[in-house]
DNA sequence: CGCTTGATTGAGTGCACTCAATCGGGGTGG
DNA sequence: CCACCCCGATTGAGTGCACTCAATCAAGCG
């Protein structure tokens, strides 16, 4: 068994009560080959070489299918090349601590993950929210060593990666390393719009382009998007935003009461879209500069 | 203090070459396609070509200590194995265009960069800060487009590297694939730090600690790290801290006047750091919970 | 049933924002 | 040369948004 798996801890103190009904195996490894790979080989991942002459009509390569296809296609290639090991997960598991020894990455199957780096004197920060398709641990590449926890916030499912494979992987699979950059070159871009969004925009917007950018996240992997289950407390919602729980919870009560959002029938957690764009649109013209212009 | 601690430390890079009064040229764009290598370039270029012959190839750098030394060997690794062109280029300078098609990175051999995203409705964010031994251009991988403008704050050189270049010697030689990737997972944490700068600190801790950060990379690099010039307006300085640039003005007068820092003679863009360890502990005790706390 | 945890809402405060005036240095032209 | 302007930085006055503190409510659970 690999050290990964050892990794994993299970801890139970924090469970999001009421959601896991479901019959959970936590030790259970399952075998990543019981999916059929598909018959049609030559993904469009394979020729990175022409991705990169210097132009491309739309999206570049991407343009060629839809962000779905292109997640599942890129986790077909993971399983197919890599092979790896699964595991589930349940509501508070920690997948990786901060500060111990970085060897293994994981790519998402199922459930929500949240990432949390702490600082030397003990302030604790939500950094990123990770879903479906998204990678876990690259963060730990640069210095040998987990930079955050990561915690699951529902039940899930995980491929466990062990670095080394990954890297092995890679020399032999040019499309399983092109596939690797661009998770990470994905990572870096979503960093950056947290910042943007933390620096530019009021606590109302924030939260509106929060519920926006989880909606569209939702829609991208073929999930409904105007029916949001929230699986965080205000507490941690707050912590991601920037902002107190209570300011949350009063952006939301106002939303609400300016019907851009609805909240359902179980519980605030659950928060319905009626009309997305004008939600967007909200963000957009609240956004008035609240930090300094540049030039 | 843990060693696990210690790596997580922040370690923004910052480095800042002498001479200053160059003309600016705002909205010059340098076109990264010219393999124009100028020859005077050298001064500003570490030029040392000794070789260095041990280390894993699956570990990267992690098992050289010193990390002026680490990066050191990254850039004679790069230089090596890549061969790339380099560019001088000029205050205002643009590498790249957010939006344009991307087919090249750039390893940073001198000089400060910033990296300015803009939202759909305006909303610009400096959203990094790079410097030696840093690399540009990740975030456009993922979409085969830049997700952010790259411009020069001050003269300096780069070295330009074709991504399928990139990537073929990747493929080649695992060591650069390495490289590659700890440049990529440092880049992610840096990100994740900023975030949790903006969103844990107040102005006034966010100004010092933005100020500490700057010290230790200056020390880190074996520069003198009580005497910082910075490079920017204070209109940037609070477009990349989050805050008004008349709130960036009002904390660094404000440390100024407890002693904390000291204004150089050559302008209040120059800022001395007496006692950085005091600095740093009001950072600590500056970090009152801003915003939500977890469980 | 009471206990606990999470969410909401209210009241009041303070920090950081906006607006605005001033200052200082560097460059330019009369 | 000075006068002038422009730009960046500083500082002040006043305001408002988001924070703190605190009470209440709702739901789940032993």
């Amino acid at each position: 068994m690999s050290e990964a798996a050892q990794l994993i801890q299970h801890d139970r103190s924090h469970q999001i009560s009421s959601r896991d009904r479901l019959p959970a195996f936590p030790h259970t490894v399952s075998h990543p080959g019981t999916r059929a790979v598909s018959a049609r080989g030559s993904s469009v991942m394979d020729d990175s070489t022409d991705l990169h002459d210097g132009f491309s009509p739309f999206q570049g390569f991407q343009s060629l299918q839809d962000p779905q296809q292109r997640m599942l296609e890129m986790m077909r290639t993971v399983r197919e090349l890599v092979q790896p090991a699964s595991k589930v997960v349940r509501p508070g598991d920690v997948l990786y601590h901060s500060g111990l020894p970085f060897n293994t990455v994981f790519l998402i199957n199922s459930g929500a993950y949240k990432l949390v780096s702490r600082s030397l004197d003990g302030r604790e920060q939500i950094v990123s929210l990770k879903f479906r398709g998204d990678w876990l641990g690259f963060s730990g590449i640069a210095h040998g060593r987990h930079a955050c926890d990561a915690v699951a916030m529902d039940t899930g499912n995980v491929s466990i990666i062990p670095y080394a494979t990954l890297l092995e992987g890679c020399v032999r699979h040019p499309e399983l390393m092109a596939v690797v950059h661009e998770a990470m070159s994905t990572e870096i871009r979503r960093e950056r719009e947290s910042l943007m969004s933390v620096c530019t925009l009021a606590s109302q917007a924030r939260v509106a382009e929060f519920l926006c950018a989880w909606a569209r996240s939702m829609a991208q992997r073929g999930l409904r998007a105007d029916e949001l289950t929230l699986r965080m407390t205000r507490a941690d919602l707050g912590n991601y935003l920037g902002m107190t729980l209570e300011t949350v919870s009063r952006c939301l009560s106002r939303l609400n009461r300016e019907q851009l959002i609805r909240f359902g029938e179980r519980g605030r957690r659950q928060i319905s879209i009626p009309d997305l764009a004008r939600l967007e649109q909200y963000v957009i013209s609240g956004s008035s500069a609240r930090t300094a212009r540049l030039q």
